[in-house]
DNA sequence: CCATGAAATGAGAGTAGCTGTCAAAACGTA
DNA sequence: TACGTTTTGACAGCTACTCTCATTTCATGG
């Protein structure tokens, strides 16, 4: 890959000018939606205006997202969060290890990126079939926390009590996602976390029944 | 239709023509639907060929069904639903009168028509667009959830505690069907729906950890 | 520096879900 | 039987998405 005469720099190629281009484009379509997206609104923003802005044809917007619905949400996720998952001591309480990585997920994934976070909830929140398509990679995610607890715990991952477990713990922080949408992203992301792990862990605050 | 006198015979009317008309349309789409489903599978199974099935028009079957995915999943679940929970008394322990209504409303919803119920439960695993749809309807069923919760404990419905919980006993609800129609339907639907109810309540069975 | 093979792209046609409009048909009622 | 309303069908149109094929762009070996 190096060599040749100096196709490649040295300074950092590393990767080919072909992979470098493939990222470049990725990051001009969703850059292109996400602009478009807070110009006009979701629905009126065609693939042909994303393609056009991005400098591409349709057929290449298509090539590197499967839906629409996939250029707002895609990133993945799920890996850092099984890294994370891993990293923390075998001998931690669960609970705890749950909320570290939580806390850890959203730091990198809301933190980073405070605005694209936004929009995103934002749109969970406004138009259903984003919601669904992120209902879709939740559940996803949800098969992924099955195997990580499986591993923890030494349990069988297609157990119903596991995918439940797992199911009820995504359904809840995805709730708490569109909460904080909802209310303008006015409470502090981690907080709320917080307080779902409690009501996940002990149920609804015990008052009367 | 019979004739300029007796309009409304009188034996049990009650509906007009007109409306009883529609219920029949509205079967007899949902029928050609579930029957070229079983034949050819959902992709394959266009809104023309249902159409024709059913002797209406394309337009029609759209008046009836906003989506392809409602043909096959609407039904009224939450008034049902709403209905029981309403039923019980109100000095009933919580987890009690969830147990009470998730096992009524399986029985009328699952027993009534088995088969179907299973189609659908199998469209569920098998088309993501299906699965989807479900989901959607399901976040319906947890605002409404949040409401009797709410009514019942005398809570702010919009809470984020409330939210959270309505939401994680939906996703562990959801999961179960999932893993009962995975299994084949070979399992008691409604143990299932007990051992859900026990990991809702008290976490993973704890063994280590 | 060029030739060869592989990968990415663009263009175009085609499918199907879904929306909206408008005139014709079916129904309810007096 | 006649009139007003509701329901329907036919049609046009939009857009997401798929598939195919020719063209361009990059990688590599001589």
């Amino acid at each position: 890959m190096t060599a040749a005469r100096t196709p490649t720099p040295a300074d950092r190629p590393r990767l080919g000018l072909r992979e470098r281009k493939k990222i470049k484009t990725r990051e001009a379509i969703r850059e292109a939606t996400y602009a478009l997206i807070k110009e006009h609104g979701y629905d009126a923003t065609t693939i042909e205006q994303i393609a056009e802005r991005a400098e591409v044809s349709p057929s290449t917007v298509f090539r590197y997202f499967p839906t629409k619905e996939d250029i707002v949400l895609t990133d993945e996720y799920d890996p850092v969060l099984l890294e994370e998952l891993r990293a923390r001591p075998t001998d931690e309480p669960w609970p705890d290890t749950v909320r570290h990585v939580m806390r850890e997920a959203i730091r990198t994934g809301v933190e980073e990126d405070a605005e694209v976070a936004r929009l995103r909830t934002h749109l969970m929140v406004q138009v259903p079939a984003v919601r669904s398509r992120m209902m879709e990679s939740m559940s996803v995610t949800g098969r992924m926390l099955c195997a990580a607890i499986a591993e923890r715990t030494g349990r069988d991952p297609d157990s119903l009590e596991v995918r439940v477990y797992a199911m009820s713990l995504i359904g809840g922080l995805m709730e708490t996602s569109l909460y904080w949408a909802e209310n303008g992203h006015r409470d502090d992301f981690a907080a709320l976390v917080d307080r779902t792990l409690e009501v996940l862990q002990h149920g609804l605050p015990q008052e009367e029944i």
